[in-house]
DNA sequence: ATCCTACAATGGACATTGTCTAAGTCAAGG
DNA sequence: CCTTGACTTAGACAATGTCCATTGTAGGAT
């Protein structure tokens, strides 16, 4: 059963078969999916599921906190259930495979004083573009 | 008269309106404009300039290196004509505004060799987010 | 167990962003 | 000037995302 799930379930949230099957699709690590890609697994598991559905459901977990939106690919967004652990994305720049990583140190503090304008940051978004092992040897 | 207008004519470019007016749009410091924002300013001194044009224009700037496409808005791509220099952004969640920034030391060293899993990287791409000073004062 | 009703799901229209093509136009070399 | 291949154009098409009116249902109340 999903962890997802079940801190959904705490929130007061009514259960319904949808929720619970875009729930299963997100569960796991580093798994990146874009809204058509979650709606496509959705329907092998509920045929019926509609697209307004997936959309509605995947924004309603960004606003409780339980998702994130990442913009890796400049195309679609891609959601994250890997919401509580603060990381960063890997994109192989061939095959478009994404891994979670985790940088030492806090990314906000290379940005000094002088360079913040005035600006309260709050948040800081780090894409590392390469190419992965497999894309390599090929 | 446009630098990045200069570049481009030493690489051979035919020279139309169309090209003059789109790297007119695009000269000057912080410029991070979506194609069709793009669009609307070049209609305003060519106003048979086409949509299409602008994405052509874009595309071919961004294939020779002059300008870059940046991914801080996770809806339309920006261009920034600010190709030379590395730089990061700084985004106002509220208003919108970017500004161009830059970071102390660089940001691919804080990746250490364990969390690369063979990649080889060769870009990184950082956005801080933050609420700037007059969004903060209102 | 059944009923109610507020909340959720649905399908489809619509919006935004981007790509592609066939036909017409023009910059620039000869 | 001509010619010609590169450039531009309008509009169709594709991909992604939003909105709305209608229908369905989860879960509390009776
Ligand atoms: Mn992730
Ligand atoms: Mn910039
Ligand atoms: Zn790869
Ligand atoms: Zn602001």
């Amino acid at each position: 059963m999903s962890d997802l799930l079940e801190r959904l379930r705490g929130r007061g949230w009514r259960m319904t078969a949808q929720r619970r099957v875009v729930a299963e699709v997100l569960d796991g690590d580093h798994v990146h999916l874009t809204a058509d890609e979650v709606h496509a697994r959705a329907v092998a598991k509920l045929p019926e599921i509609s697209r307004a559905t997936v959309y509605n459901t995947l924004g309603e977990m960004v606003s409780l906190g339980e998702v994130i939106e990442v913009a890796t690919d400049k195309r679609a967004k891609r959601y994250d259930p890997n919401a509580h652990r603060p990381h960063q994305h890997l994109v192989c720049a061939r095959c478009g495979a994404i891994r979670d990583v985790h940088p030492s140190g806090n990314p906000l503090t290379d940005l000094p004083d002088s360079e913040r304008f005035g600006f309260t940051i709050s948040d800081v978004e780090v894409t590392y573009r390469g190419v992965c092992p497999s894309c390599a040897a090929a």
